[in-house]
RNA sequence: GGGGUGGUAGUUCAACUGGUUAGAGCACCGGCCUGUCACGCCGGAAGUUGCGGGUUCGAUCCCCGUCCAUCCCGCCA
């Protein structure tokens, strides 16, 4: 082997005259007949070297059958380019390494995509060949800074006195919560560990433990169906803390977020985040996570609809129903077809049974619904919501579930067809105040919103029997341009107000006792005031990349169907290990 | 569980209203070329059109089923 004393990243003009060896990959190769020009790899740049017939005919020979992907060491001279063959585009593009010894270490069958060009390839492809796609510049960045995320993570936490500690990856199952990955014992036959959907029970007990400030870069796993931005295993940054209230969480959530973004993209964020309610945040974005890079926020039509003789929507109000709209820039982009269009869209996916629309053009509302409405409370809306020439608002009626999801994702839609969202910008916010539980029709019970260890807003607790679901908790997350990076909450610390909860989820005292007993008896050996965190690491180094896709962060990722093409996992394991497991499959 | 899009050479794409030899770029193989960097020029090899069935004289194209990938809804405490 030739020991490099180089990288293929670091040579220039102040090397000239230099003796040095190279390791690498080939990335292209040129020959001109009796001159072979080859780009010589590795992760840290690109050097172009040289091969010569004249000056080495039995490495030149060698250089003629050498072909992309091929690794190799050589030894050479570092030579200055003749000034018209200067490459400005290329860091290392005033020199070459004239070629003296060449050492192949490995050749490459052809590759089955461009390394060069990450887009020569269908996904399908690459995933297959995961390991060639890291060779591609991009996700070797990416790499480079998931790793400065996670360094920086662990340097913000262990400078304010937080300790890492590992928790188990064989757990307990537990009841709520997304599915679990679960594992077979073959110890204890019939019985099952399952893989933590975080360590949300382990650092509960830390806090028991005294443990005070804690914190894990961890995997967790959840048995859903996966998206662009979800994955059956992720990592999150996880984060509790004894003796804290909401203000410090969210402070110290801020200034991790902050530092992140200054330090990997120099970008400087607010000292404080915004912070909304979960009812401000539905009542003017209709989400939970609103990407506040664009405004076009929600309001109430009822006022406008009562003076109306619109009868669909006066019969909605009558029963309970609610009507809102928002105005949209450019009405000229809205023929009917395109109207059409997002109506479909909305009904399919977001349950609305219809839009309505007006556009306001030449001083005056036009068209759609507009007839509906007296020119006095036409003038009314136009002057409230001071809406612009050549706007079109659309307005949705149903119940109120229905029209902020409905109207949430038609802003989102919009603000996309209108480029409303400038790429560069970052909002962050806070969303506080979630309600605790909320009504699961499909199981006719009340379901918590974060988690079943969530507090009570201390003003509500005497709502919990009687209106349990206009409880507020004292949960809260996190949300950057439209995604939630993390959430947490303060968390129940005495027994007797967890068993409060645990029933009124519809969780007996028995699987209370089975499930959680263990936690539940923690509690009553002095349970620390605590709460504490989780932000979502993938997703944070996805949007510090700019990207979509949480795929492009991790390096070995799943499809959406939770299989890896590379390694065909999962699969069928042979009757042997059935047996050892005392399993059968049916 | 449901919906949209895609699957043709190693790879990225093409192939008219169904039509007989399924084409092209890159990669690969052979030849020529001393300043290339998307090198250039000449030649060659390369196909179960995802898979299974159907309609038809004839299917890459139309129909049914199925698998895979991807995006979205449900789901994700």
């Amino acid at each position: 082997m030739i020991k490099r004393s180089h990288t293929c990243g670091e040579l220039s003009e102040n090397s000239v005259g230099k003796n040095v060896s190279l390791n690498g990959w080939i990335s292209k190769t040129r020959n001109l007949g009796s001159l072979i020009f080859i780009d010589l790899r590795d992760r840290y740049g690109k050097t172009q070297i040289v091969f010569s017939e004249e000056s080495n005919k039995q490495n030149f020979d060698i250089a003629k059958s050498l072909g992309l992907e091929d690794v190799i060491g050589i030894r050479g001279m570092v030579v200055r380019r003749p000034n018209e063959a200067i490459n400005k585009d290329m860091l290392t593009g005033k020199i070459d390494v004239e070629v003296e010894g060449l050492v192949v270490y490995n050749e490459s069958k052809p590759p089955p995509f461009d390394i060069n060009n990450r887009d020569s390839s269908m996904e399908e492809n690459r995933l297959k060949f995961r390991y060639l796609e890291l060779r591609t510049a991009e996700l070797q960045r990416n790499m480079l800074v998931r790793h400065q995320a996670s360094l920086h993570v662990r340097n913000f936490f262990s400078e304010k006195d937080f300790l890492e500690i590992e928790t188990p990856i064989l757990m307990k199952s537990t009841p709520e919560g997304a599915r679990d990955f679960v594992v077979p014992s073959r110890i204890h036959k019939g019985r099952f560990y399952a893989l933590p959907q975080s360590p949300q029970t382990y650092k509960q007990l830390l806090m028991v433990s005294g443990m005070d400030k804690y914190f894990q870069i961890v995997k967790c796993f959840r048995d859903e169906d996966f998206r662009a931005d979800r994955q059956p295993e992720f990592t999150q940054i996880d984060i509790e803390m004894s003796f804290v209230d909401q203000e410090e969480i969210i402070a110290l959530g801020t200034s991790l977020i902050k530092s992140l973004w200054s330090k990997i993209l120099d970008v400087d964020l607010p000292e404080k985040f915004l912070e909304l309610t979960y009812r401000e945040c539905i009542d003017m974005y209709g989400s939970d996570k609103p990407d506040l890079r664009f405004d076009m926020k929600l309001f109430d039509f009822s006022d406008y609809v009562n003076s109306s003789d619109f009868k669909t929507f006066k019969e909605i109000l009558k029963n309970k129903g609610l009507v809102k709209a928002l105005v949209c820039p450019n009405s000229q982009n809205y023929s009917r077809k395109v109207i059409d269009q997002l109506t479909d869209y909305l009904k399919r996916y977001h349950k609305a049974k219809g839009l309505a629309w007006m556009k306001y053009e030449g001083g005056k509302l036009d068209g759609g619904i507009s007839k509906f409405f007296p020119d006095d409370i036409q003038k009314k809306i136009v002057d409230d919501q001071s809406v612009d020439e050549n706007s079109i608002i659309f307005i949705i009626g149903d119940i109120p579930s229905v029209v902020n999801k409905a109207l949430g994702a038609l802003r989102l839609e919009l603000g996309s067809r209108e480029n409303l969202i400038n790429k560069s910008d970052w909002c962050p916010l806070w969303v506080t105040d979630f309600p605790l539980v909320e009504w699961d029709e499909s199981s006719g019970r009340w379901h918590a919103l974060h988690h079943p260890f969530t507090s009570p807003h201390s003003g509500d607790s005497e709502m919990l029997n009687q209106d349990p679901g206009r409880v507020r908790s004292l949960a809260y997350d996190i949300v950057m341009n439209g995604y939630e990076l993390g959430g947490g909450s303060i968390r129940i610390h005495d027994s007797k107000q967890q068993a409060n909860i645990f029933k009124l989820l519809g969780i007996s005292d028995d699987e209370a006792k089975e499930k959680f007993g263990f936690l539940m008896n923690a509690f009553s050996y002095g349970a620390p005031p605590h709460g504490g965190m989780a932000f979502g690491f993938d997703r944070i180094v996805m949007l510090l990349l700019g990207s979509t896709q949480i795929r492009d962060v991790i390096a070995f990722p799943k499809t959406t169907s939770a299989t890896s093409l590379m390694d065909n996992s999962p699969s069928k394991i042979n009757d042997e290990q059935l047996k050892e497991l005392s399993l059968q499959i049916k």
